[in-house]
RNA sequence: GCGGAUGUGGCGGAAUGGCAGACGCGCCAGACUUAGAAUCUGGUAUCCUUGAUGUGCUGGUUCAAGUCCAGUCAUCCGCACCA
């Protein structure tokens, strides 16, 4: 079969037909079935994109074909970071490297062969699309899920501009490898800590991968503690009422409050740039400073060592009354709890190496339960135990004590649920993103722009070459305009919405891309939501799942969408890696390139390959040697299909009833297999029933026999290799009809094929397998032990001793324990 | 560092706690062929080959462990401005 003929034949024969789209007349159960988009890069679309869509498309097939009225739909995530770097590089335009690049990427999409919605394609860096990011925006502002405030970005001295987290290598910018420093920004968040609570307590409802659920969850990071208010004494002076600072601290074991011997706070701390007394002034100011080029993972390393400075000022632990030292020092994180912590050396690693290193007192105060031993020597005992050395609250269990220390502080300390999660900050200082749909007045302040407004148009003539101002800010057209509510003078935000934003949302707009009036029409976005079966990488799992998971939620409570959740049941697929076993790049050249085997092969082997090749969620070093194979196999089906549907062999009446064993065990399985993506399987199991048609036929039989038996192969295998089975089922199998074999049902399994007359079971000797005896299937536990022990190998062995016990496994196993 | 995963023949990979290695690659043999290729059929964990050993390593639970538990080593992924 000549497959780059016949791929391409019937891929413009489903255009056509428009076969692949969504038939919004049909009355059909629907399934939505969702491939993270793809952004369109420089190169073309690349082995990971084929081994997400390929796969995927075999699923939306198979679940065409069990009577459901499919959604596929296809686009592309097209603003963000590579398409500027690229234009500052090169001088390209971001906009039109962009379409070029989807342009060709289109083409390559085509060739896979997917069915994909054509009346669905989207890209987000369209005018058409962003308008609606700019509206979504509004909409979480009007509900108060928008707000802005100073947040630190990583800021290169030298290119004098904002760079992101990726461009930072070892504390400095990997473009000019000057030295990169935090800088305060006012920018725009979203309150995505508004509803942490629900997305934490909805993942258990999902059908998601237990380690992606599990990865949010502590992501999320809930933990239940409390505030706990530290009095700052006065400088020179001890008296209470003069305190005029506080410190407040969120902890989870309120229970070692009386060990709590010094305080720390964050750097970026309000207070750590006003407390400090003049004598340290200069050492504080300078440590901040230091603390400013660190990266939150190096800070936070336990490995490394701790540092900090004191402030040479005191506050009062409230439990003991005593004076104790707050320092300034970076394993605080400003962006965690309150900024601050009480440290107790004697019951946390972090605060025992601190302290031993700054000479600070350790106190014990909690007691494992089971010994006595002294902590502050062998290093923390962090586990709860009974608590010591706290007055009135010793022999409580740090539980209870957890609850009592707190009541008894009073003002001064209240339980409180902390969260890991922080707003979403959404403003990013650069050119290709959607522009955030603000203006900013003196008089006013910041004034959302009217809906009627939109979209607010990327300017295409910008300079975007760095020099230390957004882009867009130095487009003055862009910049300069007029108050929507005084009419004065005004300019707009000069930022632009993180491409997660764009991202967050994209699941809907396919539903309805043609609306020009609205985002969505809730009508159609409710008849196909939720996503039934989204796929792509786990290494989404916190960050794009959950900012999508929160935009859900924020448009149900404005009243768009029913559901509560956008994605109910999701896959990973794994990564290939390069032949080398690393991952793929450019820099270690071991980039597999897709093209030259879909030009070789075509587009069916190759998507099957990947599919046999590899464990669906694994993924792993590229290897090709089993591609032949693939090819091997569709020869094989395509000899055996013609040959059985053109019988010149002598007829002879033959036993069909082991093919029709294993066809039906293959439907089965694969159904099975197909449901869970276990692609490899599947496909293996295609491998066994072809082995057994040909064992058939070439043990002399009529082939008419095995024609029904080929038809259902040929449907089984549809989903996975559907150029060449459309091309088998019209030429061969169903000539003279016009029905795409998409249009014909899966194969259901037919249960009274599945049972055989005997089986054969293992009989071990203390779970050793001595023999195999075969039995009636299903025989009864009894009678199957009667049957094993009245065999005369079994007899042989035994050799007159009576068993302890046997134990049986219906149809698999018996087990003679002596 | 924190969080998440992975570890099985020469290779890719299979195994609801129940006969480890399905299926395929590679390799070996046979058939067909003048010959080769292709095709078809069979074989293929290891070893001292009469039964013993085998799923990174050390223990544990169990009649039975790749699978469950504890620990350990190695590798990979994410960590909030890459998408």
């Amino acid at each position: 079969m000549d497959y780059k003929a016949i791929e391409k034949k019937w891929q413009d024969i489903w255009d056509a037909n428009g076969s692949n789209n969504f038939d919004w007349s049909s009355d059909k159960p629907k399934y939505y079935v969702l491939e993270m988009f793809s952004y369109p890069s420089a190169s073309n679309l690349h082995l990971g994109h084929w081994y997400n869509y390929g796969p995927s498309d075999t699923f939306a097939r198979y679940k065409k074909m069990q009577g459901y009225n499919v959604f596929h739909p296809m686009g592309f995530d097209s603003f963000g970071l590579p398409a500027e770097n690229f234009a500052i590089k090169t001088g390209v335009h971001p906009k039109d490297s962009t379409e070029k690049n989807i342009t060709t990427m289109l083409g390559q999409l085509k060739s896979i062969g997917a069915m994909y919605d054509a009346n669905s394609f989207l890209v987000t860096s369209r005018p058409e699309y962003y308008k609606w990011t700019q509206w979504l925006f509004l909409q979480l502002l009007k509900k108060g899920l928008a707000y802005q405030k100073n947040a630190p970005v990583n800021w290169c001295t030298s290119c004098n501009t904002v760079i992101a987290n990726e461009q930072v290598l070892d504390g400095s910018c990997e473009r000019c490898k000057s030295e990169v420093i935090k800088k305060e920004m006012t920018q725009w968040f979203f309150k995505i800590t508004h509803y942490a609570e629900e997305l934490l307590a909805c993942l258990d409802g999902l059908d998601w991968p237990e380690k992606t659920k599990s990865m949010q969850r502590n992501w999320i990071g809930k933990s239940i503690g409390a505030e706990i208010t530290f009095a700052v004494v006065p400088p020179r002076s001890a008296d209470p009422k003069d305190v005029k600072d506080y410190i407040k601290v969120f902890t989870t074991r309120a229970d070692t409050l009386f060990g709590v011997t010094y305080v720390v706070i964050a750097p970026e701390h309000p207070l750590a740039s006003t407390l400090p007394t003049a004598a340290k002034k200069k050492a504080v100011t300078k440590y901040i400073q230091e603390a400013t080029k660190q990266s939150d993972i190096e800070r936070l390393s336990t490995a490394k060592e701790k540092t900090g400075v004191f402030t040479g000022r005191y506050c009062i632990n409230p439990a003991t009354k005593k004076r104790i030292p707050i320092y300034v020092a970076d394993y605080c994180l400003a962006t965690y709890g309150t900024g601050a912590v009480m440290a107790v050396p004697a019951h946390d690693d972090r605060d025992f190496a601190f302290a031993t290193k700054y000479k600070l007192p350790i106190v014990t105060v909690i007691q494992s339960a089971d010994a006595n031993n002294d902590n502050t020597t062998s290093g923390a005992y962090t586990n709860d135990g009974i608590l010591t050395n706290s007055k009135k609250f010793d022999g409580l269990t740090s539980a209870e004590a957890r609850q009592k220390i707190v009541a008894s502080l009073k003002a001064h300390g209240t339980l409180k649920t902390n969260y890991r999660l922080r707003d979403w900050s959404v403003s990013r200082q650069r050119y290709w993103g959607a522009p955030i749909p603000i203006i900013h007045c003196q008089k006013c302040g910041a004034v959302p722009v009217p809906e009627k407004d939109l979209p607010i148009e990327l300017p295409y003539n910008v300079e975007f070459a760095p020099d230390g101002k957004s882009p867009l800010a130095k487009c003055a057209s862009f910049t300069h305009t007029t108050c929507p509510k005084c009419g004065g003078k005004a300019t707009r935000d000069p930022d632009t919405l993180d491409t997660f934003v764009c991202s967050s949302w994209y699941n809907l707009r396919y539903i309805d891309t043609k609306n020009t009036k609205e985002a969505f029409d809730p009508k159609l976005i409710n008849k196909l939501m939720p996503v039934d079966k989204y796929v792509g990488g786990a290494e989404h799992a916190c960050m794009h799942l959950l900012y999508a998971r929160f935009f859900n939620k924020a448009l149900r409570d404005m009243g768009y969408v029913n559901c509560d959740e956008p994605f109910k049941s999701l896959v990973h697929q794994g990564i290939i890696l390069g032949k080398d076993g690393q991952k793929m790049s450019k820099s270690k050249g071991n980039v597999v390139n897709p093209d030259i085997y879909v030009d070789e092969y075509g587009s069916d082997v190759f998507r099957m390959y990947l599919m046999f090749g590899f464990s669906f969620v694994e993924g792993g070093p590229w290897n090709d040697d089993g591609i032949k194979a693939t090819v091997r196999f569709l020869e094989r089906v395509e000899r055996i299909v013609r040959k059985v549907y053109e019988p010149t062999t002598i007829k002879q009446s033959g036993d069909i009833s082991e093919v029709e064993f294993v066809l039906h065990s293959t439907i089965k399985a694969i159904n099975e297999d197909l449901e869970v993506f276990s692609f490899n399987t599947a496909i293996a199991r295609l491998f066994e029933l072809v082995n057994a048609i040909y064992r058939y036929d070439t043990a002399g039989y009529d082939p008419t026999a095995l024609q029904d038996t080929c038809r259902t192969l040929i449907l089984l295998l549809a989903p996975f290799a559907p150029h060449f089975c459309e091309e088998l089922w019209a030429s061969v199998i169903n000539t003279g009809k016009t029905c795409s074999i998409f249009d014909h049902s899966y194969p259901k399994h037919d249960p009274s094929k599945l049972t055989k007359s005997t089986v054969e079971v293992a009989v071990q000797f203390n779970s050793r397998v001595k023999c195999k005896i075969t039995i009636p299937q299903g025989l009864d536990q009894a009678a199957a032990q009667k049957t094993a022990l009245a065999d005369p190998t079994v007899i042989a062995a035994l050799n007159g001793i009576t068993p302890k016990k046997v134990i049986i496994v219906p149809d698999r196993l018996v087990n003679i324990i002596v």
